[in-house]
DNA sequence: GCGCCCGGGATAGAATTTCTATACCGTCAT
DNA sequence: ATGACGGTATAGAAATTCTATCCCGGGCGC
């Protein structure tokens, strides 16, 4: 009995490379390769190979190419509601039974114009042990960072504007004294994640 | 700028391993990794690793395992028809946009009692070139090719059952002659994808 | 009661996929 | 004219996925 043979491209399900349509999901929704890379925390020449792939398994372009950034083709038009909502379903239903994903790290840079010591600030607000676990805190408050996928979060001072990122203003948890706002700015794939919304309860008022 | 560490697991989006919840969905469909894995022309072994994992990322077990078969846990029955909406949504519009995708193979068994020449009769049903793109036929009508994985569809004499496939009795196009009714027998998370609406349209009368 | 079959589990290593690093390109702003 | 920007291509590294093989416990047929 012939088991599978590697290589060839056999229909196995109905549906095609998974993380390329991952890729796709960000690039469309960014209208950018090097934005979807920030996002997902790669490089923009990953995003690129696989949205090629993606083009070449499916038999046409979902994107033209500008000099700076993306237009969506029809069929990527078409796809990319479809494909969103599908992954939102499929996010929100492991939030809700998720309670945590051990091994799920933030990144977060905290400015330090609100904290010379984001460490120890995090420390003061988690109590011992606990949310370590999920979040690695450093110092700065480049948007560059989030941009290029060094970190996922950003708290700094200032309201932006933060354009195709997600930007909410916090008053700030008495820690931060005498700061007492400041925003958050992520990235619009993670605004709903459970570890960006625990940073959010962590840092801000209750 | 630090760019993304490799071998930590960094929020990069709200979704798990995406193939480790396709292996999830079909496991789940079935409630066997075997004849998921059949489905998924993987072994055994892969989907049994693929859902370990996953139930490692997530933080809980997905299934209560048996002797023979499967049990879904709470967490997993809660998961399953929302991965599963999704995926039928995702693959749903990629058939209404996708009309062909080049370097898909249909492996089709062909009962050697319906047919002495698989191949010549079904060059007869597509006329030269065209669909040996798609398709590739070969004599046999052993339902544990398909439940191994060595197929994906076989076309067989019979009526069944077919427990846990999707089996649907087809008038028999003129080329089969004398042969006139038999059953394409397939794995349920193959039976809408367009490779096997082709192969039933060739083989069926119109 | 016993032996065999079955489906899941574990592991080592192979194969494939995904990614990074680097250099390149064309366009745009200065 | 030059530098910055975002996409592209490629070689090779790293990670993921898979296969092969052996193992296990439970169920079933004899």
């Amino acid at each position: 009995m012939q088991l599978p043979v590697r290589g060839i491209a056999v229909v196995s399900h109905r549906l095609p490379p998974l993380n390329a349509l991952r890729a796709f999901e960000a690039a469309g929704r960014h209208l950018s390769f090097k934005r979807a890379a920030g996002e997902l925390s790669v490089t923009p020449g990953a995003v690129s190979q696989q949205i090629r792939h993606l083009e070449q398994v499916l038999g046409f372009p979902l994107f033209q190419r500008l000099p700076r950034g993306l237009l969506l083709t029809g069929h990527g038009e078409a796809l990319l509601p479809v494909i969103g909502e599908a992954f939102e379903r499929v996010s929100a239903a492991l939030e809700e039974v998720a309670t945590a994903m051990p091994g799920r790290i933030l990144r977060l840079g905290i400015s330090p114009r609100l904290t010379r010591d984001p460490e120890g600030l995090l420390a003061a607000l988690v109590g011992p042990g606990g949310a370590e676990a999920f979040i690695r805190v450093q110092p700065t408050d480049d948007v560059g960072d989030l941009l290029s996928g060094a970190i996922n979060a950003v708290l700094r001072p200032g309201r932006g504007p933060y354009p195709g990122l997600q930007a909410e203003a916090l008053d700030l948890h008495p820690a931060f004294a005498p700061h007492r706002r400041a925003t958050l700015v992520t990235w619009p794939g993670l605004a709903q994640c459970r570890e960006v919304r625990r940073a959010r309860a962590l840092l801000g008022q209750a």
